[in-house]
DNA sequence: CCCCGAAACGTTGAGCCTCA
DNA sequence: TGAGGCTCAACGTTTCGGGG
């Protein structure tokens, strides 16, 4: 990673410090190095990887655990508690680990309040950004989210047709994580809503 | 006692709207 | 005019629990 891409002026869950991110960012970009063909095949299953991957390297590098034993299915949240919290966690000790590839948009199934870790990564397989990595963590936003940060968004599934369940949506999410970045590499800034290189050519001509 | 639907988990893509 | 906000459709996996 790029260490001076970091701001240690972000506040984090206890016990939970810069050097662990930094080890579970650096985690996912190599160990999913070579599986960038189930992006272009499926990306949705792809980010599943990224954020269960996270989970995993926060679980060996950190304090917050995964939890051993499995709850009833509405218990499940969170990915990640703290060690030597009580079961089921507080929300202050309740870290979930999630992935996209969006620049801010954040949904889940359920509204629960907790930190957050968000991978926001891209796949580059140019390699542009680094050699030898074709997956690029460009920022990791950690946030405590409140219950009242999430609103809930419909779904028309049924039996007659449709996909999803229905999921809850971060309010604002580019308001609510402005200063939660406490990764963001300088050389990605967003263009049209997607991350690009920070000295890439400016727009393109009409 | 097995099977299968419901419900939990993980997301992206796309379109339209608002507002500075 | 573009960035951000909001909404909803589509997709894939795992676990639970009740009915046949």
């Amino acid at each position: 990673m790029r260490p001076h891409d970091f701001d240690r002026g972000v506040a984090l869950p206890a016990g939970l410090t810069v050097a662990a991110v930094s080890k579970a960012a650096d985690y996912i970009e190599r160990s999913l190095a070579d599986l960038t063909d189930i992006y272009f095949d499926q990306a949705n299953l792809f980010s599943g990887l990224v954020g269960g991957f996270g989970a995993r390297a926060l679980d060996s590098h950190s304090v917050y655990e995964k939890h051993r034993h499995r709850d009833t299915a509405a218990q499940r949240f969170p990915d990640l508690r703290r060690r030597g919290s009580p079961d089921p966690p507080a929300p202050r000790d309740s870290l979930e680990s999630k992935a996209s590839i969006r620049a801010w948009q954040l949904q889940a199934h359920y509204d629960h309040a907790g930190w957050y870790v968000v991978w926001r990564y891209l796949v580059d397989p140019t390699e542009t950004y680094e050699p030898g990595r074709p997956v690029i963590v460009w920022r990791i936003d950690i946030a405590f989210l409140e219950q009242s940060d999430w609103k809930y968004e419909g779904s028309g599934a049924s039996s007659a047709g449709g996909g999803r369940t229905e999921t809850f949506g971060l309010i604002k999410p580019a308001a609510r994580l402005k200063g939660c970045a406490v990764y963001a590499r300088s050389d990605v800034v967003l263009r049209g809503g997607k991350p690009v290189p920070a000295n890439g050519d400016r727009r393109p001509p009409p």
